[in-house]
DNA sequence: TAAATATATGAGCAATCACTCATATAAAAG
DNA sequence: CTTTTATATGAGTGATTGCTCATATATTTA
C-alpha cells in the first residue's frame, strides 16, 4: 500500500480466502456484546435462569436505567429475549452460543 | 437501587454467585479484541499461518500503519506474537482459544 | 555511505459508547 | 382516581477507540 513498493505475488498470500465483509461485521457486533463488563455480568447471571430488571440491578448493584439500556442493546443483538409478566419483564438468554462463548472466554483468562 | 423500594430477598437472587471482577474485566478485554472487523480479519488470515505486516496489509487492502497499530494491540492482548526475520516481522496466533472463539462466532452469525 | 524498504509509534481527530439524569408509559396497589 | 412500582428511552457527557499523518528506527541494497 501507499508509497512503499512491494513485490507480493506469491501463492501464500494470494491463496488466502477472506470471509464476506458482512459476516465479519456481524461477528464484530456479536463480540462487541461481550466486550463490556456489565454485559458479561448480565449474560452470566442470565445463564442461571430468567431474571427481571430489578433483580439484575440488585445483583449487579447498578441502576435500573443502566441495566435496562444494556438489556435493550443485548436484545437488539438477539442475545436475550424479554417476556412481560404483569409489571415485570423477565429476561433470558436466546442462544446456546452465548454460554459457549462465555465459557471459552473464561477458560482463556483463567490460564496464566 | 435509587428511589425505588424493592423487596428482593428470595433465594433465586441471593444464591447467584458472581465471577471475580478481575476475571470479568479480563474477559471483556479479550472479547474487545474480536469486536473490531479489522482485528477479526487479521486473526482470520493468521489462522492460515504466519504473515508479515506487508502481506497482511496487502491482503486486507489497508495501510501498513493501521495494520501495525492493530497488531500492537493484539500483541498486548497476548493473542499474537511477532518474530523478526531480517527486515520483516512475522506474526502468528499465540492461542488455540482464538480459533475456537472465531469459529463459534462465525457459527452464530451464519445461522439466521 | 546513501537510498530504499519494513515496521513502529506519537499526536490528533471523528466516531462510538456506557453511563447519568430526566422523563414517559404501564401495571398494580391503595 | 391517585400513588407506587417496574421498565423504557431520549438527551447529554466524558472516556475510549480506530484510523490518518508524520516521523523514527532498523535492516537491506546500491
Amino acid at each position: 500500500m501507499e508509497k512503499h513498493i512491494h513485490n507480493i505475488n506469491n501463492e501464500k498470500v494470494l491463496n488466502i480466502n477472506l470471509l464476506e465483509d458482512d459476516a465479519i461485521y456481524d461477528m464484530s457486533l456479536l463480540f462487541k456484546m461481550f466486550a463490556d463488563p456489565t454485559r458479561i455480568k448480565i449474560l452470566t447471571v442470565l445463564k442461571e435462569g430468567s431474571l427481571n430488571v430489578c433483580e439484575i440491578s440488585f445483583i449487579l448493584k447498578m441502576t435500573h436505567s443502566a441495566i435496562s439500556h444494556q438489556l435493550a442493546t443485548l436484545k437488539m443483538a438477539n442475545l436475550v429475549k424479554g417476556e412481560k409478566v404483569g409489571k415485570e419483564v423477565y429476561y433470558s438468554l436466546i442462544d446456546d452460543h452465548v454460554s459457549s462463548l462465555l465459557s471459552i472466554g473464561l477458560e482463556h483468562v483463567m490460564e496464566e
